[in-house]
DNA sequence: TTGCAATTTGACCAAGTGGTCAAAACAACG
DNA sequence: CGTTGTTTTGACCACTTGGTCAAATTGCAA
């Protein structure tokens, strides 16, 4: 061919490909995780990444035609697992425990999936210049919808009273906090503490949220 | 002279100088504040902090002589700053008082604050390469002390039981997330709400700490 | 005013950057 | 085997980056 990667539609998410195809872009993507989370966009480098995901900058450059372009990649994926959580929430549940549960996963998630977490940290550091749109519509309307469940629970006394988008904020605060400082905590305390942050959570939130 | 500027101590913090040159570097460091929170040191360039402290890069270059040498300054400076609230904590005062004026003071220095906030962000995001030290050492240090001044508050019952480390983390991410996620806040809100999170978190913490 | 030090700058450099391209190497399949 | 399309690479390019330097300009005290 003419040694471009046929790709059938540019612009949907590639799932297309050969195995090759499939491995390398899984590389590449694993590797820019990597990179990004660490040194945000502007820190991050081509060469860094393809050093990291084994393969020569011009190779990694035939799969992704640019470095925004494993960026916006990135940021795609993260966006549906990171709103995920929320969406799960369950109106019909008992409102403390669908609450905890959904503490406890945000934590889990710091634990098992950090990078995403500072990728996520890094581009709101610098100003959310990719997914400012992402946040102003689809996560601010989620808030909303989530904010009159709460909202509901709190008016038949099943929780007590808080302001509903604060608290999501505090949750999100508290839990991306272990992923985001991980290596702050790590230095206070000198090791890892999930299940003590658990714990912790857990206790808070118990307390906040009981009536 | 030979070019150089000349200054008595070179390792030493630079309070000396004519008044040009203080005027110049506290010109500079403001600069370098205003990028390297939205850039991370990587990200940051010389020419945008000369710009936007109206200096060409070599004159800036001829108050630091590097980038880095800028980017110490400031965490420097910043980390005084830091650690300071928690140092003003008082072991004779009453427990719940003295935890909630901590709180509000963190939370002011996030709204009056918050390029500082985000450069120690991104110091830590990108593992602390710089810092990691002054966290194992005299912030860990710090934290030690607070926590058994706290436990102690605890053991008296003046105090709900929490675990005191990971209430300062709670409290350090709550606080700083307002300034670190400002734009997210924003998105979701509409809006800043210094005023609503506040009362949240006053209220938040009040019901975790009162026994 | 004059002289000297402090300050500022334009020109420059080596290294690193994102990205291109033609050609080579490889895989697959008849 | 040969052919055809896929994958990989080395060489290269324009631009940005952190940093240097000698020379020009400015501030200031005698």
């Amino acid at each position: 061919m003419d040694g471009k990667l046929a790709t059938p539609r540019p612009g949907e998410p590639k799932r297309t490909g050969t195995r090759i195809q499939k491995e390398k872009r899984a590389a590449i993507l694993e590797a820019g995780l990597t990179v990004f989370a660490e040194a945000g966009f502007r820190g991050a480098t081509l060469d860094r990444i393809a050093g990291e995901a084994g393969l020569s900058k011009p190779n990694l450059l035939y799969y992704y035609p640019s470095k925004e372009a494993i960026y916006d990649a990135l940021l795609r994926d993260l966006l549906a697992n990171w709103l995920d959580p929320l969406k799960c929430l369950d109106p019909e549940g008992e409102p403390v425990t669908e609450l905890l549960a959904y503490v406890r996963r945000k934590l889990e998630m710091s634990r098992d999936f950090p990078r995403e977490s500072r990728l996520f940290a890094n581009e709101i550091l610098s100003g959310a210049p990719e997914i400012l749109p992402v946040l102003e519509g689809e996560l601010r309307e989620l808030v909303e919808k989530t904010a009159l469940v709460i909202d509901g629970w709190v008016a038949d006394g099943r929780l007590a009273p808080v302001d509903p988008r604060h608290l999501l904020f505090s949750i999100w605060a508290q839990t991306q906090h272990y992923a985001d400082f991980d290596v702050q905590v790590r230095a206070v305390l000198g090791g890892p503490d999930f299940d003590g942050a658990a714990r912790h959570l857990d206790l808070m939130f118990r307390r906040i949220l009981e009536v």
